[in-house]
DNA sequence: AAGATTTGACCGAC
DNA sequence: GTCGGTCAAATCTT
């Protein structure tokens, strides 16, 4: 697969992008017949899986700037240039030169994320809240957190999180970018035996190239620091890994959704983050 | 005191 | 002009 990624692809990786954040919206809407052995169960699954391959296409497509992953360019901007001085307003915010504009201002929505169902917000990193923002569409707020460690270690893994409309004890928790910090000192956390009776992963779009990589460089840095920003005392902990390529369902609904999904999701999970079959790892 | 959160302002994309 | 994402001073928590 060595074609260069045209323009016209990045429309296709964008599209793609939508249709992946809606099928895992529309998983949360129809979590009770997705989690049955039902018709529905099987049709979301062979959408979700289809849904995966095209991504593992294009991420196998070299960029048009060569050389980079798909994603790596879009999902990761160069970190923005350090503060420097800036003119004092009158007001709260310091006023930023028109030759000194932020990266950070804009938009991301428009990048491949990854977007996660999850009843708590505790993922297993460490999160700081940046800010809070009403969304016109939205009758809920949307919560904006960076990584913990994005000045000492130039992490740039953001999250948005807003609570379903639909299921208010649900959080829709976008990942944009992806962790490059580490923090191994936690690492041994790694799947603890109540985390894995606890949660259930299914990888939305997990490749193989995102699975190399990450062998390579062992995701996951766990940490034993208070779990920032878990709102309204959500601290159990539901996720054991940093990937953000998941689709977290709760632990009471586990067999079902792995009945109804045959399991293939959850398998490219084990096999491409950790790299062996999860009935050995579990057993 | 240090670190985290809140919240209004700023700014680029659309 | 509007909206969404980020910044940063003020405030809160540990």
């Amino acid at each position: 697969m060595d074609r260069k990624l045209l323009a016209s692809d990045r429309t296709v990786v964008e599209v793609m992008s939508r249709i992946r954040k809606s099928a895992v919206q529309l998983g949360v809407l129809l979590r009770e017949e997705v989690a049955g052995d039902s018709t529905v169960g099987v049709v979301f699954a062979e959408l979700t899986s289809s849904i995966s391959r095209v991504f593992d296409v294009l991420e196998s497509m070299e960029t048009v700037e060569g050389g980079q992953r798909l994603d790596a360019g879009l999902l990761s901007p160069p970190p923005p240039p350090p503060p420097h001085h800036h003119q004092i307003s009158t007001k709260k915010r310091k006023i930023y030169p028109a030759t000194d504009r932020r990266e950070g201002c804009r938009r991301r929505s428009h990048l491949p994320s990854k977007i996660v169902g999850s009843k708590t917000l505790n993922d297993g990193q460490t999160w700081r809240k940046y800010g809070q923002k009403e969304i016109q569409s939205s009758k809920n707020p949307r919560s904006y957190f960076r990584c913990t460690h994005k000045f000492d270690q130039g992490c740039m893994a953001v999250r948005q999180v807003q609570r379903s409309e639909e299921d208010p004890s649900t959080y829709l928790i976008t990942y944009l970018g992806e962790h490059t910090c580490r923090d191994p000192a936690m690492a041994p956390q790694l799947f603890s035996t109540s985390d894995v009776n606890n949660t259930c992963l299914l990888s939305f779009g997990a490749s193989r190239h995102r699975a190399e990589k990450e062998a390579q460089v062992p995701a996951s840095p766990f940490t034993s620091r208070k779990q920032e920003s878990d709102e309204e005392g959500l601290s159990n902990l539901t996720t054991a890994c940093s990937s953000p390529d998941y689709f977290v369902i709760p632990a009471a609904e586990k067999p079902a959704v792995m009945t109804a999904t045959s399991g293939f999701l959850a398998d490219l999970y084990f096999e491409d983050v950790f790299g062996f079959d999860h009935d050995g790892f579990l057993s």
